[in-house]
DNA sequence: CACTTTTTTGAACGCCGTTCAAAAGGAGAT
DNA sequence: ATCTCCTTTTGAACGGCGTTCAAAAAAGTG
């Protein structure tokens, strides 16, 4: 098959990047380094995608899915609704510890203005997001279902703040374990109010 | 004197970082243009400061500065604590709205693994995240004063969280009303639950 | 085999941040 | 005014980047 050939270079292009953000982070995705690990020219990453950016959004897609994974199995572990919330948002707090560098990259990578995210990226996206919905009706069930979407996404920003604030370290310094505690803290003390 | 020179050239850059962020984000921040916009050569940036970097963190403590006064008014604003804690939310997103870019170029910038962050730069942070600080402990005058800081590191970044999901709009693009329903909840409902 | 089409290649282009030898600009002495 | 010494400013040059595209290699066809 001809696009046999093409589909495995993409394959070994994402992997490439994935092990160069890995390395040292997105800024080490350039196009001769990939170029040489995955065996090609470097012309040849652009027969197979639009350029790097496009290169970029298939390796983030691959952790928004191993990320998507661990927040399945997080949801599988609790029975209540509330502790189910909680040990989601641990659970992403645990993926951006575990593999920071990766989860950085998803929001490190502006891609240009007019450059359009494409669908299924933004489907995975949901989907990860998704997880938060069912626990949430399940604990309010006679709220509307719109309202419950809105409780959805914002605890799930409010975890991702906590998140991105703790990792980059640019309001103090800590460890794990404070993060850990001010995740339960936000997620804990929103249900309660809610 | 001879470092008034040096001191009005800072200032030149700085201005002209700015507008340059203003204009195209970060991205936009280049060596030769901003001299240009500055009236002196490529080479006299590095004159009166160590690169890039050193020029754009200057640029963004004129924007933590900024942010400062925005919520130092938002806090004087209401008399309830409670309140208090509500508007200083609002005026961080309405400040992320009016100054997207600006407000942007704060966390976009990622300076290399092994750069200091300037005193100067956390300082403003912490005066920034400082404002939450107060009205929490006339809530809660009974609980441990880190128990505090906990508390107000997590509002803080919850919130931050709601507003980087939204502008982003990598989880679906949203108005401002909708952002601002989403802080409101989020603190309201912590506040109520802690 | 020759001929056509497709795929792959890597030198070349333009732009980037950064450097540094050389030019320009004072300050003081003669 | 001229020469000297030191400081400041300059911009061509360097290496590295993403991206392109004419040419070479490979694959397909009769």
């Amino acid at each position: 098959m001809v696009a046999d050939r093409r589909e495995q270079l993409r394959g070994r292009l994402v992997e490439a990047a994935e092990a160069a953000i890995e390395e040292g982070g997105l800024a080490a995705v350039k196009a001769r380094a990939l170029a040489e690990t995955a065996g090609c020219a470097v012309g040849a990453i652009y027969n197979v995608f639009p350029d790097l950016d496009g290169l970029i959004l298939a390796a983030n897609q691959r952790t928004l899915e191993a990320l998507d994974r661990v927040m399945t199995g997080a949801a599988a572990g609790a029975d209540e609704p509330a502790a189910q919330l909680v040990a989601l948002a641990e659970a992403y707090l645990d993926f951006a510890v575990r593999e920071t560098r990766r989860w950085r990259a998803l929001f490190e990578h502006r891609l240009p203005e007019a450059y359009p995210l494409p669908d299924w990226y933004g489907a995975t996206l949901d989907q990860v997001f998704g997880h938060l919905v069912g626990p949430l009706e399940r604990l309010f069930p006679d709220r509307p279902a719109d309202e419950v979407r809105e409780m959805a996404h914002a605890l799930f920003a409010g975890t991702h703040g906590v998140v991105v604030l703790g990792l980059d370290g640019k309001l103090g310094r800590v460890g794990r374990e404070v993060l850990s505690g001010r995740v339960r803290f936000l997620v804990r003390a929103a249900l309660a109010g809610a």
